[in-house]
DNA sequence: CGGCGCCTTGAGAGTAATCAACGATAGTGG
DNA sequence: CCACTATCGTTGATTACTCTCAAGGCGCCG
C-alpha cells in the first residue's frame, strides 16, 4: 500500500548503488546466462523496462483473483507469490527475486489463483501485455531463455513441496538460504558468499512452514554454530558446505542443463 | 519393475469397463472440457495413443537425472512425480491422473529433477518426442488446452505447497480428496462422490508430508465421523461440504477460468 | 501353510506451536 | 527533542501435534 513517488528510469536505490543500471539489469543478465543475447535483445530488454516503479515493504502488486494483463519484471528487492487461508494465516509460495517476472502466461491470461506482494521495497517495471509478446515475437532468444528459466522456477515449486513435506526446520531453513545464494548469483547479487536478505523472521516463518518463534530459534542455532551471520537485512553464509549438507542441497534443479551430447534420444 | 506384458489398442483392466475405450480417451475429455476439439483433433489424439502399455504398481517410469525424450500419457491407474532423500524418506510431488501427460516441455528438454513413477497399476501410453511435437503443431487447440491444463498443474504444485505450508494433517487429507474428485470428474471417472483411488496408507503419507501411522488415525478419524469411507481401492465422500469446509477447498486453482468479458488474448 | 505387505493400535518421545512478556529499534507527532 | 507507538526480535513456559518404535492382525500369494 505504501508507494514510493513512482520514478522513471534510473533510480538510485538503498542496496544497489552501481554506477549504472543499464549495465545490469538483472534480467539481461539472468537470461545471458541461459540464451546468447544479441545487442538488440538486450537493448530491447532494458527500453521495455526502462520506467519502473518503487514499492515499500508487504505491497500488494497483484491480488488473488485479479486477471491480470501486464507483466511485471521485479528490478530490486524481493517479492512473493502468496496465499492466505481464512484464518490470516499466509504461505509465501515462491520468492520473485531481481530479473523474475510474474505475470500471466504469455498468450492466455487467467484469473490469479494466489497473491503477489512485495517482501522488501522493490523497483517494479510493468510492460504492458501487448508490448511484452509483441518483445517476445521478435526476440526468439528472450523467449528461449524466459521458458528456460519458467523450467527452473517449476522445480523450484517441487523443490520446495519436498522442502515442507519431508524436511525438518533447520534443515528447511538451510535449503533455502543455499537456494537464494544461487538463485541471487545468477543475477549477480552474491559477494563472496553474502547477499541482501531483508526479510523478517516472520517472512521467512511464512515461507518455511514455521512459526515465527520458531525461525528465531532455529535461526539463533544456525548463528551459534558459525553457519551463516543474518541481521534481518543480509545474509552471509559461513560455512557453505555444512549447509549444503545439512539441507541435502543440490543445486540441479535451478539451472536447465543442456541437452547433453546425445542431442533428442532418450538415453 | 513389474511390467505386464504389452498390450496394444484396447485393453480390458480391472478397474475400467467401459466397453469401448476409445470413446472416452482420458486426454480428449480432459481437452474436451478446456477447448472445442474437432473431431480430427480427437481422431489424432486416440490414434497417437492407441498403443500402450500396463506397469504394475510402485513401478518407475521416469528416473531422475534421466533425459527425456518421449512423452507419456496416462491412461489408467494413478501415478505421481517423486523425489527421494537420501535417508530413503520419499515426497510425492504431483498425482498423474488419468488423462495427464509428463515428458519434458514441449520444445526443450532437459535432465529431469525429479522421478515419476506409478501408484497403482496404470496403462501408459509412450509418444515419441517428433510424433507429438508434430501433432501440436497440426492440431492448435489442442495445443491449447494442454496449455491451461498445464496452468492448472502449476496452480495444483502451489496449493500443495499451501496444504504442506499451512494445513494440519486432517485439512491436508481432505483437501486432497476434494482435489481429486475435482480433477478424477473432468476425465469421467467419479460416480456420485466415489472414486478409485488405489493407494497404500503409505502412499498418502508420502504425498501428505506425514508418517504411514499418522495417516492411518487420521483416516480413522474421518471415517468415524463419517465423512469419507476408504478401504485402500477406492474412496466416497460421505459429507463432500463439511470436507470443503474443513480444507477450505476452493476448486478454483484446478480450472483455469476463461478470460472475461473483455477479451483480447489469442484464442 | 508360511511369509510378506499393509493396516491397526498403543506407548513414549520430540519437534514445533502457542501463549506471554520484555527488549530493541525506528518512525511519529507533540 | 523526546516521549509514544508500532514493529520486530528474543526468550521462557507450556501445550499439542505428529513421529518413532513396537507389536499384533488380516489378507494374499507362492
Amino acid at each position: 500500500m505504501i508507494d514510493a513517488p513512482p520514478s522513471s528510469c534510473v533510480v538510485s536505490s538503498s542496496w544497489s548503488d552501481e554506477p549504472e543500471r543499464s549495465v545490469d539489469h538483472p534480467l539481461v543478465r539472468k537470461l545471458q546466462g541461459l540464451a546468447n543475447l544479441t545487442a538488440t535483445d538486450v537493448a530491447a530488454l532494458q527500453a521495455i523496462s526502462s520506467s519502473a516503479r518503487m514499492f515499500g515493504p508487504h505491497a500488494d502488486l497483484i491480488r488473488e483473483g485479479e486477471v491480470l494483463g501486464d507483466e511485471l519484471i521485479i528490478l530490486e528487492g524481493i517479492a512473493c507469490r502468496y496465499k492466505q487461508r481464512r484464518t490470516g494465516a499466509r504461505q509465501i509460495i515462491a520468492y520473485v527475486l531481481p530479473g523474475d517476472l510474474c505475470g500471466a502466461d504469455v498468450p492466455y491470461m487467467s484469473r490469479m489463483d494466489h497473491a503477489v506482494g512485495t517482501l522488501s521495497t522493490c523497483l517494479v517495471a510493468r510492460i504492458p501485455h501487448q508490448a511484452w509478446t509483441a518483445l517476445l515475437a521478435r526476440h526468439p532468444k528472450v523467449a528461449f531463455g524466459l521458458r528456460l528459466s519458467k523450467q527452473a522456477e517449476e522445480a523450484t515449486a517441487r523443490e520446495w513441496i519436498m522442502n515442507l513435506g519431508c524436511r525438518s526446520a533447520t534443515e528447511r531453513m538451510a535449503h533455502l538460504f543455499c537456494e537464494l545464494v544461487v538463485r541471487l548469483a545468477a543475477v549477480g547479487l552474491v559477494q563472496q558468499g553474502s547477499y541482501a536478505l531483508p526479510l523478517t523472521q516472520l517472512d521467512l516463518a511464512e515461507t518455511l512452514g514455521l512459526s515465527n518463534v520458531h525461525v528465531n530459534r532455529v535461526l539463533k542455532e544456525l548463528r551459534q554454530q558459525g553457519l551463516v551471520a543474518f541481521d534481518g537485512k543480509r545474509l552471509t553464509l559461513l560455512k557453505h558446505q555444512r549447509l549444503i549438507d545439512i539441507a541435502e542441497f543440490s543445486s540441479n534443479y535451478l539451472r536447465p542443463v543442456p541437452v547433453p551430447t546425445g542431442m533428442r534420444a532418450s538415453e
